[in-house]
DNA sequence: GTCTATATAGCGATAGAC
DNA sequence: GTCTATCGCTATATAGAC
């Protein structure tokens, strides 16, 4: 019985890890049930037998890519502000510019007409998560009087918002030219200079 | 002869308006061309012989939708900076939370990786104009001696970016929850004053 | 050019043997 | 629980009449 179980829990988690590596390349439509038993090496009554309908596997194969991020550490390393929010902006920017981050948000964004609790899902795990914390920094740094930010949230999302830049826009559509990463590192320190700028305590 | 060649023309644009309408409101793959021929009073063949696949109708009815927006006419108004901006990111606000410019951007997203020459053109003709504009604005006002900008575009991203905000972020995802009018209009202002700032001469 | 009718294939989901 | 085989349906695309 125990065997069963095991093994049974092994196939479960081939269809999960199948079917997330189908859903995040290729959008819900496109994915068949078919493909999914056959890369995860079951038979596609089993794939039923588990999650009953595709949306169901969708959700649970998704759901657990949009676990949240782990850019947190350099808010609070006890840095000054200019090298914090520098090294801030550099994890945060790689972290949306990798392949698996635009991938979990076009296939959210696809889906997100006929499959809204996906998009609420990413939304609470991932932006959420960022901005929060983002949020609480900027307002200890106003009550240490090393800032002057009245609405620490808006602050938080201008900040992150203008980090993604023109380089996130061009990967989310995927267009065949993108900027040169030294280019993108430029915009992403002149976007720490300006926030400082603006926000510094006059 | 000019007859014939003029009632084609009409189911020609006929099922344009069709596709177009479908498209933007459901995904490429949930519109079947059965439904494109219905709801353009055709028949389906008539649809094939138009266009002769669904990708290449695709293109065409996507890709006249993604014609340049008219946003530029607050930025060449003689006004001073502040109203200038003020107007400006009403304008581009009230245009990327539309659901058209959404509609677009979702289905250009949702194909990015079937059909990035969809993608190309939105960006083309959508924010790459924006950015360009907005940026020979800054430019002037540099040279004008009203602003302190060294990277014009790098600024116009990173305002763009700004105001779109986390309404544009919940938008995109279709999130049941929104900001309140009153708030994102205050989050908007708040971007046009730290731009200010950022960007004054001193 | 435009229509009706149909060929062909793939889909999600299910039935029944083991 | 897992498999093979299949149902019922809808899709894209085409053939042939007018």
């Amino acid at each position: 019985m125990i065997q069963t179980r095991s093994r049974s829990e092994v196939k479960r988690q081939q269809i999960l890890d199948a079917a997330s590596e189908l859903f995040v390349s290729h959008s819900f439509d496109t994915v068949s049930m078919d493909r999914v038993a056959q890369l995860a090496g079951v038979s596609k009554q089993t794939v039923y037998s588990h999650f009953g309908n595709k949306e169901a596997l969708f959700e649970a194969a998704i759901g657990g890519r949009c676990s949240a991020y782990q850019i947190n550490e350099a808010l609070f390393s006890g840095e000054d502000v200019n090298t914090v929010l520098q090294q801030f902006a550099q994890l945060f920017s790689l972290l949306i510019l990798s392949q698996e981050a635009l991938s979990v948000f076009r296939t959210c964004i696809a889906q997100s007409l006929t499959h809204p609790q996906l998009a609420e899902i990413y939304f609470e795990a991932g932006p959420e998560q960022v901005i929060s914390l983002f949020s609480e920094y900027l307002a200890q740094l106003t009550a240490q009087g090393k800032a002057d930010i009245s609405e620490p949230r808006f602050a938080a999302v201008q900040f992150l918002k203008m980090v993604q830049g023109e380089q996130r826009m061009r990967k989310e559509l995927n267009l065949a030219v993108l900027l040169a990463d030294a280019d993108h590192q430029r915009y992403v320190q002149s976007c720490v200079d300006m926030f400082i700028r603006a926000y510094q305590v006059r």
